[in-house]
DNA sequence: CTGTATCCAAACCGATACTG
DNA sequence: CAGTATCGGTTTGGATACAG
């Protein structure tokens, strides 16, 4: 052998496949959104549609649905005349929102960076791109 | 106007956007683990790919290309016989890992559940599925 | 040893239309 | 109002082979 392997120092094994339970469900592109919405109390179908222009409702019902199976959310039908539904976080849903605060977190620095790119000239999205940013 | 539409009682507008940008970091399949072992010194490419059983070259390549594009680690190849490059997380790189930290904690208690389904007969994955999981 | 090129399968997402 | 069905475009990731 040429080059000797070092021992990797890092304090534990990367638990992956845990890492992949929880990216399964907030890794979508509207789950952060929606966790988000879901955190300032239980919310129906369509509430949830306006909050977030554009996402199908395909999407949203598809969302709500995996999440509802993960078990970070319940799904309640009120017995109205024109029949609502709503949505609201479980304990371990609400779980989720430290990950996503320490996402969006990092992830502010991250677009910083990207927008101001420390003195290089090398930025080819002009800041300001047309995201969902309210 | 048949229902009325009850005022988002979220603190903050969610980033999406800001979540986006760090999502598309460590959002990758082997991403939170490239962060993960490099969180413990630098490491040759060789190395990760060992660290990394099932990981491609070219998925190595292309993420630390990335990565290295979002100033999240750096790049230096070293004057060896054998050339050999060494990646290491960049101060910026390093405030990943809480977020990482966050996903893995609440991924835990996800899959925890997921495996014992609370009670529930209903599990499809018999627990112990064949994953990266060291 | 350190990558890059090509091909291919699967997942994700959006738009639209339709049902209970 | 609250969804489901279907179609298609785009992206992502894995396998393999090859190059510097």
């Amino acid at each position: 052998m040429a080059l000797k392997i070092r021992k990797n120092r890092s304090s534990a094994p990367p638990p992956k496949c845990v890492v992949a339970s929880c990216m399964a469900l907030i890794g979508g592109a509207w789950t952060p959104n929606i966790i988000w919405y879901l955190s300032g109390g239980p919310r129906r179908f369509g509430e949830l549609r306006i909050d977030m222009p554009g996402i199908s409702p395909k999407m949203l019902s598809t969302r709500l649905r995996e999440m509802e199976k993960a078990g970070v959310l319940r799904r309640e039908v009120m017995p109205t005349s024109p029949p609502s539904v709503e949505y609201a976080l479980t304990d371990l849903g609400a779980e989720l929102l430290p990950a996503i605060v320490a996402i969006a977190e990092v992830g502010h620095k991250l677009k910083a960076r990207e927008n101001a790119a420390c003195g290089q000239g090398e930025n080819d999205r002009p800041a300001g791109q047309p995201l969902a940013a309210e």
